[in-house]
DNA sequence: ATGAAAGCGCTAACAT
DNA sequence: ATGTTAGCGCTTTCAT
């Protein structure tokens, strides 16, 4: 009754044998013209669906493409997961989504099922601190960092932004606006992005005579928490800092909602540039300053990177410019 | 060299049959505990994992979940999938999104590619206008309902809220607070749920002895559009509304935009009780007020529905209440 | 132009 | 306790 409609079952209801229906489907010449309409005709009525599973035992690869993220709560991956989502739905890929939390072991979980899937392509943002997951990618899946890089690269390509010029952008406007005591709370040492972040911070002070506080200067995991803390504890104290520069998504949310509960005024109290441009900031008192980085592009880039065809199949680094958004913060 | 690792090939690799490995790793009593041991050892270390595409084959079930949602941009979507995510990994259930963009035509794309992969269930927030889609699904896939119903729900399970207590809250709140010109923004007649909610509305204006101006009742699309058009349009003109109710998430969001955009000081201008809680609405101006949907546990209840085992397969209504949350804004 | 056979990875059902 | 067979849906190869 309700039996999966199959090349087999199509060819018994017709009475011919299932190579035919095989050909007739997938447009092979060899099937008289008369026979081959009706056995789509009769495939279309019956709602055909040919079986993924299948394809993939024969051989044929999987068209899965798993997108690993912390999270989607923050809107930065919500933005690149819905326009690589759409991406995805043109190139008739299975997108399946994993969130990491940020762990290594979630992280290694989701290969794993991915692995199961035999899917094709992992997309992640990788879990910072762990390096050696990797060696659970087989040899035949692409991988492509997003955002963030591991120190080892190997066989993975990146995608990366080159946020250095935006944030050089940002400590010269806000010295420019007379600040001197410029706080930064960015990702940790461990992952080479974070690095980057921080030296552009530093490089930029000092362009302008500055030495950064070390006590102004905090790392750590780029989660929400890290940030609001940090941001607490950088405004208060004998020497608070008057401007905050954040190097992370969720850091620069966590360090906007511990500026918004203590009712500091942005940017009276302190000059403000967050990371990622989130809807919202433009909502929030004058708007929140930030760092913003081109979503739409990184998605369409990330599915051009999908398909192995149009280069080697090396690893290959691609990286988008960010842009520093003035708003009322800062 | 880095063919797939399959139970043959490690069969092969020990001089055994496959069964016995078949055996060995799923936990069949009828193997050597040594023989067992040195199998698992080795199927470990060479990495093996069993092929998904060949469970599926022999009718084991895909464990294959779709979600299909508008989009992921809007807080509230993001924050089910995240949770609905967790759930999905907990239950070893392969979760692929799909984005319908409220367009019935990805929509009824997306289910296509979802019976490719033989999914077993599909959790949808279904689009306005279109009853015709769960044609397409069949008979042994089941279909779990979000937030909005069709009007023809036949097979379809539901996951409904609640939300005509919050949005009568919301209108008494603000016949209290002295308004009576109260608009309403919300989803169109098509959904049983936009037809809801409207009536919650209106019977709540009805029950304070007000009748509701037609010219500050807009229904419609969902979208992020129509809330801003309607907002715009409901504050200005000869009769402008005091306050304002939406329905929907987009639509609230919309409005939010456009309110802000206007300069409007909430709720010296307009008084304002939007719809779903993203994070950032505490940090908008005073606070915006709204009615806030329980998104964990609507995720939680969501998967619990997954497994048709607790109780006979027949299609499940679940509704779960929401909360009105009162912060500056109105 | 059409059909039959084989094989992809896996396990239930039979041997042994 | 271990091995052999068959078949899930599909296409490639080799007949006819």
């Amino acid at each position: 009754m309700s039996d999966r409609v199959t090349i087999k079952s199509i060819a018994q209801d017709l009475g011919v044998s299932h190579m035919t229906v095989s050909r007739a489907l997938s447009g092979h010449p060899n099937v008289r013209a008369d026979l081959r309409r009706s056995i789509r005709d009769r495939a279309a009525a019956l709602g055909y669906v040919r079986s993924a599973a299948a394809s993939v035992m024969r051989g044929d690869g999987a068209r899965v493409v798993g997108l690993l993220l912390p999270g989607l709560v923050n809107e930065f991956y919500a933005r690149f997961a819905d326009a690589f989502g759409r991406c995805c739905e043109d190139l008739e890929l299975h997108l399946t989504i994993h969130l990491t939390n940020d762990d290594a072991e979630r992280e290694r979980l989701s290969i794993r099922r991915l692995r199961e899937l035999e899917g094709a392509v992992v997309v992640m943002v990788p879990t910072p601190g762990v390096d050696g997951s990797l060696d659970l990618i087989p040899a035949n899946m692409r991988v492509i960092h997003l955002i963030r890089q591991r120190s080892r690269p190997r066989r993975a390509s990146s995608l990366l932004v080159d946020d250095g010029v935006s944030i050089s952008e940002a400590v010269s406007h806000l010295v420019r606006t007379g600040h001197e005591r410029i706080a930064y709370i960015g990702a940790g040492r461990t992952l080479s992005s974070g690095r980057e972040r921080l030296r552009s911070y530093t490089k930029a002070m000092r362009a302008h005579g500055l030495d950064p506080d070390p006590a102004l200067v905090r790392t750590g995991s780029p989660s929400f928490e890290m940030g609001r803390t940090n941001a607490l504890s950088v405004v208060r104290g004998t020497k608070p800092a008057s401007a905050l520069v954040c190097g992370g998504f969720e850091i620069s949310n966590g360090a906007l909602d511990a500026c918004l509960c203590a009712g500091l005024s942005l940017p009276e109290d302190l000059a403000f540039i967050g990371y990622g441009d989130p809807s919202f900031y433009r909502w929030i008192q004058g708007g929140i300053s930030t760092v913003a980085l081109p979503v739409d592009e990184l998605a369409r880039v990330a599915a051009s990177m999908l398909s192995p065809g149009n280069a080697a199949s090396a690893p290959r680094s691609n990286s988008l410019p960010t842009s520093l958004v003035l708003r009322g913060s800062g």
